[in-house]
DNA sequence: TTATTTCTGAAACATATGTTTCAAAATAGA
DNA sequence: TCTATTTTGAAACATATGTTTCAGAAATAA
């Protein structure tokens, strides 16, 4: 029938959502993105949409790349209280170097506004809290942590502590601050 | 000489904040901040000088509040454990039905490329740990507190969780989940 | 009161923004 | 190959943006 489109859109979308990660939304012009992106604006708006479409499109490819991540985690052969260690340390690792977690970032800046994003963030914030919570039931099962913690708990208060050591990093930019904070927050947690 | 300036700056600075506070540093438009502030362009850069001078501003503002208010919970007749943990309840209760923190929000939004907005907020986690080291410090000699804690770790991570639970509370908007996880230091902490 | 200086309001400014238009190029199927 | 349809690139679009200009209003000190 007729032409097809050219650019490849998950390409496409991981260019976009580096630039979106780096300046945010309110910063990240249209122009910034279509020359990260390597696409005319008239390809953008026939094929994706309009900038906040395009965003919300990065923002879950984000989350769902979060999501596939966790999924591995769970089928791996250690122990669940391993998996879970293994899985603060690497969040750790992930905060020093990087520019801070997308998912964040936007929460403040944005999802307070935007329903359609805040849902987004919430379904990712509820995917990890059941990681968790999963993982650290088991770990007790496995009598790595104490009968009389709360999973539900734990799991909510490693989040948000997670999100305390993104802007500790962005300030203080000292990764030696955080592992010590992560080491507590293991020692806290083990029987 | 002649004619002296008819606006009020401080009121004109914390007009200002609000909006920043609700749009971001991006997202708040010069029409925006010059209506709230209801003076005209030309009298703001006559004064106080461009967006950005204005952002800074606020933000020193609004960092300079919290500053006295440490200080005035410092004077306190109370013993260092009931500071602290009125403290804390009190953070709690400034997530709920505000807009979360201004300086969060700053902090995840333009803090990792504007060095002079990053300094200030460097400046106020500084202060407001050394305000929370000196009270769990006290607290542990006052026997309230395990002799066996850190009181550098445990300030560092308070600010650490505290900022995570605004994040949660804008995903969930849920007060007794914020309140449990509140709690649950509290409970960590206490001897 | 007057002279001088400064502030204010409205408008103008240049540029940046998100979005649309449209002719030409491309290509899948007939 | 031809045709119908779609994508693309460049330009145009309207509006929003941060900032500046400047004439006139205001007010201080003489």
């Amino acid at each position: 029938m007729a032409r097809s489109v050219e650019f490849n859109e998950e390409e496409a979308i991981q260019k976009a959502m580096v630039v979106f990660w780096e300046k945010g939304y309110n910063g990240a012009s249209l122009r910034d993105l279509t020359d990260a992106m390597k696409i005319n604006s008239s390809s953008l708006y026939n094929t994706i949409g309009d900038k906040h479409e395009l965003f919300v499109r990065c923002v879950k490819y984000y989350t769902d790349t979060r999501k596939k991540d966790l999924d591995r985690r769970l089928k791996s052969a250690r122990s669940s209280f391993e998996i879970l260690v293994k899985y603060i340390n690497d969040s750790v690792e992930s905060i020093i170097g990087k520019e801070s977690c997308l998912a964040i970032k936007t929460a403040f800046e944005v999802a307070s506004s935007d329903k359609r994003v805040k849902d987004i963030l919430k379904a990712d914030s509820d995917y990890a809290y059941r990681f968790l919570h999963s993982l650290i039931s088991r770990a007790m099962e496995e009598g790595k942590i104490a009968k009389d913690e709360d999973p539900e708990l734990l799991a909510d208060y490693f989040i948000s502590t997670w999100t305390g050591w993104n802007e500790a990093y962005i300030l203080h930019k000292d990764p030696a601050k955080i592992k010590r904070m992560s080491q507590y927050f293991i020692k806290q947690i083990s029987k």
